[in-house]
DNA sequence: AAAATTCACGCAACCGTTTGCGCAAACTTC
DNA sequence: GAAGTTTGCGCAAACGGTTGCGTGAATTTT
């Protein structure tokens, strides 16, 4: 037989109709003992294994879930798909990829397709310009759930896994102060990052606790590409305080500014102290490498998010919306 | 309405056949301008998309390959998913996720489950310690192509596309041989690895090119475990012969060997010089960077195996099995 | 031994789409 | 105006599995 073995096949071969051989393959108390034995055993004979696209299209679940995100690459999201699929395949869902490399056409045409392919829901983590959320609320009509995690929309009315960055960014800028730094500057990011404002709160808070006065020139903004990420430093060495710390958005911006210093002549971490949001699993081997990290749990993101998702997929009725924060944590060398 | 449109509810609205809509959808010349406008014109103001599970069910092919590989926190494969993402999406296929780790048993349930989900074709890259092919084997009575790439079976009858380790290894060695060094060690990866005979071969003709005279003591073996890594060194540094260079592995070989050595007291890239096989994005940010790096493309490597997969899902007759072999390249810091 | 249950299985519809074939109406040809 | 061609659409089967319901036979109840 050249095509793989269906439940016809089974039920000819032993003259029986098509439901008995399925529900006895399913071990259903209705097919008795004798015949329910003769079905599994050719079953395993003929290598027959159900045909799971026919199963899906009957059943309207696919059990796949889309997971959207920007870029493999990142240590961060890597982290996190590995939290996503273990939870996706402890509940055998399966895990459909799409990358949108930070491009927000892109991430729109990853959701339709993946809207059209029946994905039973979506993880997503936006990308860094998108601004535009149709491509998502279209979704709701086909009964689509998604939930974000860590770059997640700016609105209310859906389902997040974020991290919190205040605490994390507040425990950091109390670590440099505590160490006796006293012009604390940070390069922080895109503003329609959710996890902007809360650097920028954070920081604030961690000043205001040890009641100094907040510098809004000593915060500076990058796109987080390196040539923004110069820019900033630029402009932040270029200030009359003078920083003897910096906040980096994350450690690719992080990496960015150590370069940058050194081209400068700065002393990194004797002059000049870096502190940073962990991405990179390698900071053991670097040669500049911040002195703490901001901990952002990708893994339990990831898993968090995806055990939310399923949750949702099984009582669809499910109206109000699950907003998780796991707190960031600092994490001294 | 609850439920997405169908066809069907299209055809009831208009008082026409089911066949009549789905061609009039497909700009079938056999239906008439004026009905094709209507049907269209429905189509579009209930969002009409067709249910693909029902057309997947309905052609026997579901434009979903899987891929399955060890780690995707290893940056040499999520460049490779990269290309594989690329290369899938352009001939309108999806990509269904699935990590290994590594491990074999692992792999096997994920491949299962992917030939249940009927995936069109799959590309693998194997966990270091698959020894088993079966699971692979099984695929063909289901008509399930599969290309491997980079860590490839020993076999034949296969399909794959791969980085020749040998000519990389040998443009490494000469250039260590060209810079003076004359006791150069290896640390190779584990024998089931097809790239670990490769790399010796690749050792062995550099000499043979200098006239040099091999020996066997200095290739060690990792079982790329840091620890095993860390035995490899330990044996390496005991040899009567003192290498002044060492080819490792991997980048993550080499980190962990250079590790090593510091904590020995020896001087890394003064005492001896590491080259490696490019794995790690961010070596620019090492401390003790290889001085050389082998390329094996990986973003080329998933690209290529892609389209391979996919023109023999195109003619399923294909008989003859594709190998395509990548040249490494070395690339002087 | 007749009636009521239970048991073991078959029939047929259904999920949404595609596609081969058939057929009536409209049009062309002589 | 009858025969042949084209045009435009409908009918029904098929893909592989699940499931509500029906039914004859075997079994139990009284």
């Amino acid at each position: 037989m050249a095509n793989p073995p269906t439940i016809k096949e089974i039920a000819e071969k032993l003259k029986l109709a098509k439901s008995t051989v399925s529900r006895a393959l399913h071990d259903h108390p209705s097919i008795g003992l004798r015949t329910r034995m003769k079905v599994q055993e050719l079953a395993r004979a003929l290598n027959y294994e159900p045909n799971q696209t026919a199963i899906h299209f009957q059943q309207k679940k696919t059990f796949t879930i889309g997971i959207v995100l920007p870029e493999l690459s990142e240590a961060f999201f890597s982290a996190a798909i590995s939290g996503i699929e273990d939870a996706a395949n402890q509940n055998n869902y399966m895990v459909l990829l799409g990358q949108s490399h930070d491009d927000a056409a892109r991430e729109k045409k990853i959701v339709e397709i993946m809207k059209n392919h029946r994905v039973d829901g979506l993880i997503v983590s936006l990308a860094k310009n998108t601004g535009d959320y149709a491509h998502f609320e279209a979704l709701e009509k086909f009964n689509i759930p998604v939930v974000f995690f860590d770059r997640i929309p700016d609105k209310k009315d859906i389902h997040y896994v974020a991290c919190n960055m205040e605490s994390g960014t507040l425990q950091a800028v109390s670590h440099l102060l505590e160490k006796g730094h006293r012009v604390i500057g940070m390069i922080n990011g895109p503003e329609q990052l959710v996890a902007t404002p809360q650097r920028e709160a954070g920081f604030k808070q961690a000043l205001q606790k040890k009641r100094l006065k907040f510098d809004a020139s000593l915060i500076v903004n990058s796109d987080l590409t390196r040539e923004g990420t110069r820019a900033a430093m630029q402009q932040l060495l270029a200030n009359k305080r003078k920083a003897t710390a910096i906040v980096a958005f994350n450690d690719y911006v992080a990496q960015d500014a150590v370069q940058y210093a050194l081209e400068q002549g700065i002393k990194v971490n004797k002059e000049l102290t870096f502190v940073s949001y962990a991405n990179l699993p390698l900071s053991s081997y670097m040669a500049f490498p911040p002195v703490a990290s901001v901990e952002q749990y990708p893994y339990e993101q990831g898993y968090k998010a995806t055990e939310i998702l399923i949750s949702l997929l099984g009582n669809k009725n499910e109206q109000d919306f699950q907003h998780i924060i796991i707190d960031s944590r600092l994490v001294v060398r």
